[in-house]
DNA sequence: AACTCGGGGCT
DNA sequence: AGCCCAGAGTT
């Protein structure tokens, strides 16, 4: 057995986290972590995770659910093509798989959100086979350990670190193990000031050795980010507001907001509407662009446009993205006092 | 191989 | 303000 792997399931027995609420021994609930920590640290995912459980205590419930109840659950996680994904699973192994969760790598690569990663992981902590991940913090421990350069996207880089992933692997103990990678990551070889003062591998860890720690991974580059600008165009009437579902494919899928426009000019008069009052901007930001939301309040307007009139109170318990949650959650102050 | 898809934590 | 995080799907 290797060096890194059996040092690594030491620490994890003494060092690594064993109190997460993912960690049992059931398929589901793994997988459901598993998805839920694509791109999302584990503090962020823990109240969403407790939540959902309570409310799809097993796959059944989760399949027989509609994508809304879902997607509400999401709602502010983000990424929501997962939550989507999540469901058409549960639905496909319940009417493919007679609702019990597949045990073969193929078949959980197979569904809809899983990966080559997530698959092993859900094989490897699930059901004790043998196979290797690939996430952020493998690929940050590997590219030091290993000495690899180049940003850790790229093919080239990627399929290098899929080869030592595999090379690496113990003969035993494989549920640990990987667990051990995923804890080693995120609490001793972290991206900024890693504790190789504590790290049973610093003896042996390339970038160590050769005073590389801080220059591996090689940082990805990545341009500007784009600035964009829409219009919240806000309709309230008797504790009501206006919203619109929008097409289940592309930005925020799926998710309920209120009718939007880059050019307010345009859609007043196309609407026959008259002006609004401005409230106060806010700006989100997401991977790839900055979204400057300008919300437009309008008083009355029964019928003036198509959509669901749904009371505030639902609409904060509805698949809304995080900006409009800001956005309602100070809406009565707002109101009383708009800024323009 | 490049692009799309959120939101938050940390520095 | 910039970086990254238990990545996958689409083109």
């Amino acid at each position: 057995m290797s060096e890194f792997a059996t040092q690594l399931i030491a620490w994890q027995r003494q060092h690594g986290r064993h109190d997460l609420p993912w960690q049992v021994q059931d398929p589901y609930r793994i997988w459901l972590s598993e998805i839920m920590l694509q791109q999302t640290q584990v503090s962020t995912v823990i109240p969403y995770y407790q939540r959902f459980l309570a409310t799809f205590p097993s796959l059944s419930t989760l399949a027989l659910a509609s994508e809304e109840e879902v997607l509400a659950l999401w709602s502010g996680l983000g990424y929501y093509a997962r939550g989507r994904n999540l469901h058409r699973a549960a639905q496909q192994i319940l009417t493919q798989h007679q609702g019990e969760f597949p045990q073969q790598y193929d078949a959980i690569l197979a569904l809809p959100g899983i990966g080559r990663s997530t698959a092993a992981a859900i094989c490897a902590l699930a059901f004790h086979e043998r196979r290797a991940i690939l996430d952020g913090n493998v690929k940050r421990i590997l590219a030091r350990y290993c000495g690899i350069a180049g940003e850790p996207n790229l093919p080239s880089t990627e399929a290098q670190l899929w080869q030592h992933a595999e090379a690496l692997l113990p003969q035993q103990d494989i549920a640990t193990y990987t667990q051990a990678v995923m804890d080693f990551g995120a609490t001793l070889c972290t991206r900024n000031r890693p504790q190789c003062e504590s790290c049973p591998l610093a003896g042996t860890c390339f970038a160590k050795r050769n005073q590389q720690v801080a220059a591996l991974p090689t940082p990805r580059r990545r341009p500007a980010l784009p600035q964009r600008q829409t219009f919240f165009l806000l309709f309230l009437h008797q504790g009501e507001i206006l919203l619109q579902q929008n097409p289940s494919k592309g930005l925020w899928g799926g998710l309920w907001l209120p009718p939007q426009t880059d050019d307010l000019e345009a859609f007043l008069t196309e609407n026959r509407l008259g002006t609004g009052a401005a409230l106060a901007p806010l700006q989100h930001t997401f991977t790839h662009f900055r979204l400057h939301i300008q919300p437009i309040l309008f008083k009355y307007h029964p019928g003036a446009l198509p959509g669901t009139w749904r009371p505030l109170s639902s609409a904060l318990h509805s698949a809304i993205p995080t900006p409009l949650r800001q956005l309602l959650l100070r809406l009565p102050k707002e109101v009383t006092m708009p800024t323009a």
